[in-house]
DNA sequence: TGGATAATAGTACGAGCGTTCGCAATTCTT
DNA sequence: AAGAATTGCGAACGCTCGTACTATTATCCA
């Protein structure tokens, strides 16, 4: 690997952490340059533009995410298993982000009305996120984990707003106690949509 | 009322819609000089500072929240009804905002690491609006309306999601259907932790 | 090890930002 | 209507932003 790889390397990799704080819109190349204790036109160098760098960023992050969240996930049985781990694994890495900030979410409010590259590449990643949550809701669905007539779509925009919850309770307002709340949530969530002719999914409840 | 004011107020009028649309960080003196056409100065010299327009934007924006979702349901009678005609305004009101942005909303995630006066009058507002939730469902445990187990902590943090979720889903994802998504979930969730001794509850539901 | 190539620094530019200040124009008051 | 007070404009300041260009230094390969 030469020289300029493994720098480009770490500048994505401070920009990420700056970019989780300030947000992709505040993520500055100055302060960016500072951090590495690099010249401005140096970091620059590494990228076409700013633009460019703030997609690098997002796919790091997407990247990310789909290591600790998804592709662990996928590894658990299909059904109500997954489900499960797919949520918790979420709460984690938001609890972790409360820290540090979550750029899919701050992204969501930045990008709402922005158009451009940016919104389309986020957008883009999280509809991939929800379509992952959909289609693990209707494996629930066909293996009769959860009822049949459960509405999937309902389902995943209960688990986003439970997540989306935390990151305002606990992120924002640092109410302490958030992430249980969103755990009880859940569990209630799953309760209600739960098919009470499948004991065995009481059974993989661990 | 002299010249002054009336201009401060029309500034502040036209100032809201843009830190609706950009975020309060996002709001600039100069834009807001090109929409009132005046000039930048003009504008400036109604605020001691910028800080003092974003602080009293946001005041503004408080005040036509009360207006609009809180006062109104004070006015029901206390219990389930109250809660639902909260929750039924709340969503009104965001679901207009999903073409303008939702202040509280964008402000939780702009604000969520920048210290500073804003922060902590938009802290105060929001945890204002959840402590008044809190109350109203309260009462509804008080009054039997709701389980007398019910953690009204858990509850206002769920309807908060279900709000979240919705700005989300409806304001950035663009899907179209997430307005009857969060009115299902508060149905469900008012279901859920609804007292079965109080048959009178069900009559209320409109 | 030497020459080609890549990587970084330095400087400068134009634009936009919040803010200041002095002056002109308007509005209010009596 | 005249004087006083308010309101708004225009220009300028210092700052930071992204970006372009040039020069110097470091790295890679034969």
């Amino acid at each position: 690997m030469r020289k300029g790889e493994l720098t480009r390397a770490a500048i994505l990799d401070v920009a990420l952490d700056l970019a989780s704080r300030d947000g992709l819109e505040g993520l500055t190349i100055g302060l960016l340059a500072d951090k590495m204790n690099m010249s401005k036109s140096g970091v620059f160098a590494h990228f076409g533009s700013r633009e460019d760098l703030q997609l690098e960023v997002l796919k790091l992050y997407h990247h990310r995410f789909e290591q600790e969240v998804f592709f662990p996930s996928v590894k658990e049985p299909r059904g109500i298993q997954r489900l499960k781990s797919m949520f918790a694994r979420w709460v984690k890495r938001v609890s972790v982000e409360v820290a540090s900030g979550c750029i899919y979410i701050s992204g969501a409010v930045e990008y709402d009305d922005r158009p451009g590259p940016i919104r389309e590449e986020l957008m883009a990643m999280v509809g991939a996120w929800q379509g992952a949550l959909l289609r693990c809701v209707k494996q629930c669905v066909e293996c009769g984990d959860l009822k049949a007539d459960t509405d999937p779509q309902q389902l995943v925009y209960e688990m986003y707003g439970l997540i989306l919850a935390l990151h305002h309770d606990a992120r924002f307002l640092r109410i302490p106690g958030s992430l249980g709340r969103a755990a009880t949530g859940f569990e209630r969530l799953i309760e209600t949509y739960r098919n009470p002719q499948t004991p065995s999914a009481v059974v993989a409840q661990q």
